[in-house]
DNA sequence: TAAAAATAGTACTTATACGTATTATTTTTC
DNA sequence: GAAAAATAATACGTATAAGTACTATTTTTA
């Protein structure tokens, strides 16, 4: 792995060196800030930025229903913390859940109105911090960076499979 | 349905179709995956990736040792979650809190050598994992990438801040 | 088709994120 | 220089992340 002598200065640094810029901290920041600042401006509508996220694969599925298994691997997140996510959204009366009539083991969660109005509530908003945040790169590299960043994406996952059950 | 005139074709798009690559989203797999991936990589070391991110920037930091809220920063994070955090590293035997010899409400956080050895260990498993990752995009986008991300995490946590207490 | 393996979801646990309130201390202000 | 404001850390509460173990059901396989 080590090469180099002629590219530029930063690249006979270790990858970690802290003068160099690196993809786990600046992963973490960019994500908690943009929790932080979603979370903050819908406070007042008594959601939180991961029941936005439910909201959204819901709304965006299809009309049926899909079970927690399936919104679970679209959110990246886990079974449990899904399945208390949803319990919370019950309760509000966003969603409902009905047993899979072929899958007796599952759930369909559907939206009910008020989800669906919650939905359109945040997501001005939502739309608002994505457009501001954004705007901090040049309009013609935003493109190139979600596709890298696509990239980078998938890479992980793949990393966090590979390790799941060794 | 709309279609383009000047642009690529996903301009006219509203920015949260789901046709469309979106930041938040991307931003939400890419830092689970890596994180899920490291968990899973460290889980037999006894540590977790927070605590990683701490022992890092403690090692980083003065040697004399920095604050909670200095390292609060650094991380990203929230005063309490660090507190919590440094007490179970404290039991660890990886840190101790020592008061601040000028302020005596502060404390100031000092690596043990067990810290330091925990540190060493981790430290290969977080570069083997980032180089992996990184190897994801060309080697020419790399540094490019980097820079771009970082210039999206500052407008987060600017936006992040501008709405703390309103 | 009966037993084994896989799957959907829940219960319980620990770690983290972060909000509000509180205490101890320092800095600012009048 | 004393009261007010700010700051460092903690206590407590809720939401989320994710692991292990468990139940109910479905699918696979022998």
């Amino acid at each position: 792995m080590a090469d180099v002598e002629s590219k530029t200065e930063c690249e006979n640094l270790p990858v970690d060196a802290p003068e160099r810029r690196r993809l786990p901290p600046l992963l973490r920041r960019a994500w908690y800030g943009l929790n932080q600042a979603f979370r903050r401006r819908i406070v007042h509508t008594g959601a939180t930025p991961d029941q936005f996220t439910a909201l959204r694969c819901l709304l965006e599925a299809d009309t049926k229903g899909i079970t927690q298994s399936e919104l679970t691997e679209m959110m990246s997140s886990d079974p449990n913390t899904i399945a208390s996510l949803l319990e919370r959204m019950e309760e509000a009366g966003w969603i409902e859940r009905k047993r899979h009539e072929k899958d007796r083991r599952a759930y369909r969660i559907k939206l009910k109105p008020a989800g669906k109005r919650k939905y359109k509530e945040l997501r001005e908003i939502a739309i608002a911090l994505q457009t501001e945040v954004l705007g901090s790169l040049p309009e013609e590299r935003r493109e190139a960076f979600l596709e890298e960043l696509a990239m980078v994406a998938d890479a992980c996952r793949v990393a966090a499979e590979s390790g799941k059950r060794e």
